[in-house]
DNA sequence: TATAATAAAGATAAATTTGTCCGATTTAAA
DNA sequence: TTTAAATCGGACAAATTTATCTTTATTATA
């Protein structure tokens, strides 16, 4: 469904918010620590995801990755995911139709909607103080 | 969400079916050209099919690739993606962890779960005679 | 100022997915 | 019996995704 990159993106971004939140600013081996990642890897989609302003970085020494720890209810994970994958999980075409809409839809368009709506609405929801909330209390996990 | 094997893989049996249905047999040709698919790949896709029994072939001159007609409404889309992509559309957690259930859910475990459930659904019930219909009737299109 | 720790950037490599090609086998029909 | 049209199977190639390596730039601190 994800990209393993966006799967990486999601739990480095819950990872980072969460420390920031505690007012740490974690560096690329806390993360990939944290997440289960490979670190050069995980650097790369880091880069993506500064690029897009999900997350700011600062270089040299005691250097790291934050989140503006004031904004963590506006930050969704529709905003983590379009920095990484693009929109077409629930823009383009599940069966890979270039022109696929309610007036000429592929034989699953309509099937599939409301599913995909229902996703749209989580991934536009849900928001980094949601998902730190629950592992706070321990209700999920980031890694095994 | 799905591979492009499986786009492929769906759109073959949808057509496969339609043309079962008027006791026709039709070959790679006459499919990759009804669902606009390079033609080689989806020889592949269809072997995976034959294999697990979706489809069913007969070699030689007029060979050709059909689908049980009396059993339509029992192949459903579940049958196709398993053949090809595996289950892990609803069964892998989807940040990638390799244990994640309700005793121990990754972050987003529990508010996918519900729309998993309903794709899972859809999946399940979704049977090959239900997208005939909606083919027949103008109402859906395998190809733009 | 020198050093060490960090993110950024670019090149490369490995793995997977997607796609092509070709020969073997099967079968209907000329 | 030959030929042509079809699936099957294996090898190969291209493209994309995932992952690594190396160098550069930045910055705090000894």
């Amino acid at each position: 469904m994800f990209s393993k990159a966006c799967e990486y993106g999601i739990k480095a971004c819950v990872f980072i918010a969460q420390e920031s939140v505690s007012g740490n600013r974690v560096n690329l081996k806390q993360i990939a620590n944290s997440i289960n990642s490979p670190e050069a890897y995980t650097a790369k989609i880091l880069q993506q995801l500064v690029k897009a302003d999900v997350i700011s970085s600062v270089k040299g020494k005691t250097g790291g990755f934050t989140m503006n720890n004031t904004n963590l209810e506006n930050i969704k994970l529709v905003h983590i995911i379009k920095a990484i994958d693009g929109d077409g999980l629930y823009h383009s075409c599940i069966l890979g139709l270039v022109e696929c809409d309610s007036k000429k839809p592929c034989a699953l368009h309509n099937r599939i909607y409301s599913i995909r709506q229902d996703l749209r609405n989580m991934l536009e929801d849900t928001s980094m103080s949601n998902l730190i909330n629950d592992l706070e209390n321990g209700l999920a996990f980031l890694k095994h």
